[in-house]
DNA sequence: CGGGGGGCCT
DNA sequence: AGGCCCC
C-alpha cells in the first residue's frame, strides 16, 4: 500500500542522465566483448506484479455478494484497504473507520485482523509465478518481482520473429501502441509474459492485478502503478529519467522511508531532482558513503539489485493490539491465545523454530505509535521438536517461556499499560537438529533453511537449480486439530501478589495460577520428588539439553497424533501443475478433540519468574568466561559447534539479566556469529536492503 | 481511532 | 535488541 503521506510536490524539470544502467557495470568486469555465453545479459527484464486491493479481493472471492457493494477491510479502527467500488466513493487505503463512514455511509465492513486467508492466497500467487519462472521475490503479501530475462532470451532465440511483436498493455509515456516493439524486443516480450502471468493468476486464482515491466526492480515497481486497476505498463529505457522526475517527492522512491526523507529534508532535499543534483560529498557526510551512493543511484533510477528468490519465510509472528492491558493475568491469556495460533501455523509449516521473541508496545501519551521492546531466547530442542511434531504440549512450555521474557521487560509489581503484544518464531530450521555426537557432520547438514542470502552470485540462472532444490522443506499437510486450551479453564482467583504456594523451581507461577485446581494439586504432590530425581546426569549424548530437563509429566491420555501424512512439499518448484484448487482450504475441526485431554508438561528448563531464589542448580560464573565455572573449557571446546551454541544460549538465559542492569557490557563472545549462513556480509550497504546490492 | 504482518542490517 | 525499510 502506498505511503499515507500526502506530499504536495510537483516539479517538471527535464533532466537527462546518461542512463548507464548499473547492470552494465557488472558485465564490464570481464572485457568489452563478452566471451562465451554472457553470464549476465546486458539488459535484464524484470516484472513487478501488484494485486488490486488485495485483502478486499480475497474477501470478495470468499463472498461474491461483496463485489457489487463498497467494501472496506477493517483492522481495529482502520480501513486497511477497500475495493474499487468504495474508492469511487472517496474511501482510501489506511483511512480511519469514522472518516470512511463519513465519506461512504453504506460502506460494508469486513474484519481483516486475521491474515490467514490473505497469507494463503498470497503464497498461491507466488507459487503460481514460480511454476513459470523460479526467480520470484515477494514483497509483502501482494507483490512479486519476477526476473524473466532468461525466458525472454529463450523466446528470442527459438522464435526470432517474436521480436517484431508489439507491446501488451500500456507503454509509459506513449500513446497506445505506437511504440515500436522492434526497438525494444526484450521488453516487448516481457510485456507478453506479464500478460500471460496476469492471465494465469486471474484464471486459476480469480485475482486481478497490475504489472510493471522494466529493466530493474526499482523501475518495474515504479511503473507498475501507472494505470491502476488490473492493467500493465512497460517502461522504455529512454523514459527512465522521465518517470523519476514525475515522482512527487523522494518519499515515492522505494527505499526512502520516513526517517531518510526527514534527514534529506533537513538538507533541503525534497524532490527527486534535488537528490539527483545534491553534492555527493554532502550526502556522504550525512549518510555514509555507501548509503549516499545508493540514494543517488535510486534518484537517478539506477538499481542493479537482483531478484532474490524469497523462499520460505524467515519468521512467523502473531500479534494483537488493544487500548489497554495492565494485568499479568490478561497478558498471560493474550500470550496464550497468540501462541496457540502461532504454534499451529508453525506446525503446518513443518520447520522447527530455534528462537522465540516477545515484543510489547507500552502506552505513552506522546509517542504513542512508537517504540516497541522485545526480548528473545533460544527454544530448547525438545520443545521446538514438539512444535514441529505437533505433540501438543509445547504450548504450556512456550507460554512459560514467554512469561519469563515478559518479566524481563515489565515489572509486574508496578503499574504498566501495554497496547500491543507480538509473539514470533524465528531461526527456522528445516530439519530437526539432533545434537548428536557427530557434531561437525550434523552442523554441516543443518545449515540449510532458505537460499536467501546464501547465493551471492550476481548472475542468476546458474545457481538456480541449487537454490530451488534447497527450498524443499518439510511441509506437514495434516490439519492440526489441537486447539489446546490446556491451562485456561481456571476457576482460580488470579492474585497478582504472591499468594501462590511455594512451587517447584521449574514451574512458572503465572502459568500455575491459571491451571485447573486438580492439576495444581497434582503438580504440587509430584513436583518435589521428581525435580530431585530427574535433572542432572542427563543420560547421554543429549548434552545440549542438560539444562532443559523435563519436569514431571502428567498425562491422562497420550496426545493423539494426527497421522502426519507429511509429504515433503516444496515451496518452489519448476513444474507447473496442481495449484488447481477450488475447495477453500478450510478443514473441519476434529470433534474427538473436544474432550481436552490434559497432557501437561511442566515448563522445562525454565525457572520461576524473574529473580527467584529457588534455583537449585545454581552455577557460579567465572568473570572472564562465557560459560559457567563448573564447565571444563576443554571439554566444551570439543563439543560440536551447534551444541556449544545451544549450551551457551541456555546459560546466557540463566544469567541475571534482570532490569536494573549491572551496567557492564559483555563483549562479543567469539562463539557462533550466526547460524543462517548469513555469511555473505558483503557490502555494508544499509538503506536499501530492499534493493539490496549484489 | 495508527493494522498486522514481513525483511535485513547494525 | 533495536532501527528502518516494505506491503
Ligand atoms: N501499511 C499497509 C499496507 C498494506 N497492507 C495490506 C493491505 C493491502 O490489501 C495489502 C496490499 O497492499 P497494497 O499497497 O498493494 O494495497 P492494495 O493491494 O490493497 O491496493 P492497490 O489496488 O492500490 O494495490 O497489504 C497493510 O496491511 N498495511
Ligand atoms: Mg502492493
Ligand atoms: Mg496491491
Amino acid at each position: 500500500m502506498e505511503n499515507s503521506d500526502e506530499e504536495v510536490d510537483e516539479d517538471e524539470t527535464e533532466w537527462r542522465s546518461s542512463f548507464t544502467d548499473s547492470e552494465v557495470t557488472a558485465s564490464v568486469s570481464g572485457s568489452t566483448f563478452s566471451k562465451t555465453p554472457p553470464p549476465t545479459p546486458a539488459q535484464r527484464v524484470i516484472l513487478h506484479l501488484d494485486l488490486d486491493c488485495f485483502y478486499a479481493q480475497v474477501e470478495m472471492i470468499r463472498n461474491p455478494a461483496l463485489r457489487s457493494v463498497p467494501l472496506g477491510i477493517q483492522q481495529k479502527y482502520i480501513i486497511v484497504t477497500c475495493n474499487y467500488v468504495a474508492r469511487e466513493h472517496g474511501v482510501t487505503k489506511l483511512m480511519s473507520v469514522t472518516d470512511a463512514k463519513e465519506k461512504c455511509p453504506q460502506l460494508v465492513l469486513v474484519k481483516g485482523e486475521d491474515l490467514t486467508h490473505y497469507r494463503e492466497m498470497s503464497y498461491k500467487v507466488t507459487e503460481l509465478l514460480m511454476s513459470s519462472c523460479p526467480l520470484v521475490e515477494r514483497l509483502g503479501f501482494d507483490e512479486n518481482f519476477v526476473d524473466v530475462t532468461e525466458m525472454v532470451e529463450k523466446r528470442l532465440k527459438e522464435t526470432p520473429e517474436s521480436s517484431s511483436c508489439s507491446f501488451k498493455g500500456h507503454v509509459y509515456n506513449r500513446l497506445s501502441a505506437d511504440a515500436k516493439a522492434g526497438d525494444h524486443p526484450r521488453l516487448a516480450l516481457g510485456s507478453h509474459i506479464a500478460a500471460e502471468l496476469r492471465e494465469a493468476i486471474n484464471s486459476r486464482l480469480g485475482l486481478t492485478g497490475c504489472a510493471g515491466i522494466a529493466t530493474s526492480k526499482l523501475l518495474a515497481k515504479l511503473v507498475s502503478g501507472s494505470f491502476k486497476p488490473n492493467q500493465q505498463t512497460t517502461l522504455l529505457s529512454e523514459d527512465i529519467s522521465e518517470i523519476m522526475s514525475s515522482l512527487s517527492g523522494i518519499r515515492k522512491v522505494p527505499g526512502v522511508g520516513h526517517q531518510t526523507a526527514k534527514r534529506l529534508q533537513a538538507l533541503g532535499v525534497v524532490s527527486v531532482q534535488d537528490l539527483q543534483l545534491f553534492p555527493l560529498a554532502d550526502l556522504v557526510k550525512e549518510f555514509g558513503a555507501s548509503s549516499a551512493q545508493r540514494l543517488r543511484n535510486l534518484a537517478l533510477g539506477r538499481d542493479d539489485t537482483p531478484v532474490t528468490p524469497t523462499g520460505a519465510p524467515q519468521s512467523l509472528s502473531d500479534e494483537d493490539s488493544f487500548k489497554k492491558m495492565s494485568s499479568t493475568k490478561d497478558v498471560l491469556q493474550k500470550i496464550q491465545d497468540l501462541l496457540s495460533s502461532l504454534v499451529d501455523r508453525m506446525h503446518k509449516d513443518g520447520r522447527q523454530p530455534q528462537t522465540f521473541r516477545l515484543t510489547i508496545r507500552r502506552y505513552s501519551a506522546t509517542n504513542k505509535w512508537f517504540s516497541r521492546e522485545s526480548r528473545q531466547c533460544p527454544i530448547p530442542n525438545h520443545i521446538g521438536h514438539k512444535i514441529t511434531s505437533g505433540s501438543g504440549d509445547a504450548l504450556v512450555q512456550l507460554v512459560s517461556m514467554a512469561m519469563k521474557l515478559f518479566h524481563k521487560m515489565v515489572d509486574s509489581n508496578t503499574a504498566f499499560h501495554l497496547t500491543l503484544i507480538n509473539v514470533c518464531f524465528a531461526n527456522l530450521q528445516s530439519r530437526a537438529a539432533s545434537a548428536g555426537s557427530k557434531g561437525s557432520i550434523t552442523s554441516f547438514f543443518k545449515q540449510g533453511t532458505s537460499p536467501k542470502k546464501t547465493q551471492s552470485s550476481a548472475q542468476n540462472q546458474v545457481t538456480l537449480s541449487n537454490s530451488v532444490a534447497s527450498w524443499i522443506i518439510d511441509l506437514d499437510v495434516t490439519w492440526s486439530t489441537v486447539a489446546h486450551r490446556v491451562c485456561c479453564t481456571s476457576g482460580l482467583h488470579p492474585d497478582e501478589t504472591n499468594n501462590t504456594p511455594k512451587l517447584p523451581p521449574n514451574v512458572d507461577p503465572d502459568v500455575f495460577r491459571h491451571l485447573p485446581e486438580e492439576i495444581q494439586r497434582e503438580l504440587l504432590s509430584h513436583a518435589y520428588a521428581n525435580s530431585l530425581s530427574s535433572p542432572l546426569t542427563p543420560s547421554t549424548s543429549q548434552a545440549a539439553t542438560v539444562a532443559a530437563f523435563d519436569g514431571p509429566r502428567i498425562s491422562k491420555n497420550p496426545p493423539q497424533q494426527c497421522p502426519p501424512a507429511s509429504k515433503t512439499a516444496l515451496w518452489s518448484f519448476s513444474d507447473s501443475h496442481n495449484l488447481k484448487d477450488k475447495k477453500d482450504a478450510v478443514s473441519s475441526v476434529d470433534p474427538s478433540d473436544r474432550e481436552t485431554t490434559v497432557n501437561l508438561q511442566l515448563p522445562a528448563g525454565l525457572k520461576t519468574a524473574a529473580g527467584d531464589t529457588v534455583m537449585e542448580e545454581r552455577r557460579t560464573w567465572s568473570s572472564d568466561c562465557e560459560f559457567p565455572a563448573d564447565v571444563d573449557p576443554k571439554v566444551f571446546s570439543e563439543l560440536p559447534l551447534d551444541v556449544q551454541r545451544e549450551l551457551m544460549s541456555t546459560w546466557k538465559q540463566q544469567r541475571p539479566v534482570l532490569k536494573t542492569p549491572s551496567s557492564w557490557k559483555q563483549g562479543r563472545g567469539s562463539v557462533t556469529k550466526d547460524r543462517k549462513a548469513a555469511g555473505k556480509s558483503s557490502q555494508a550497504n544499509n538503506l536499501l536492503k530492499y534493493f539490496k546490492p549484489n
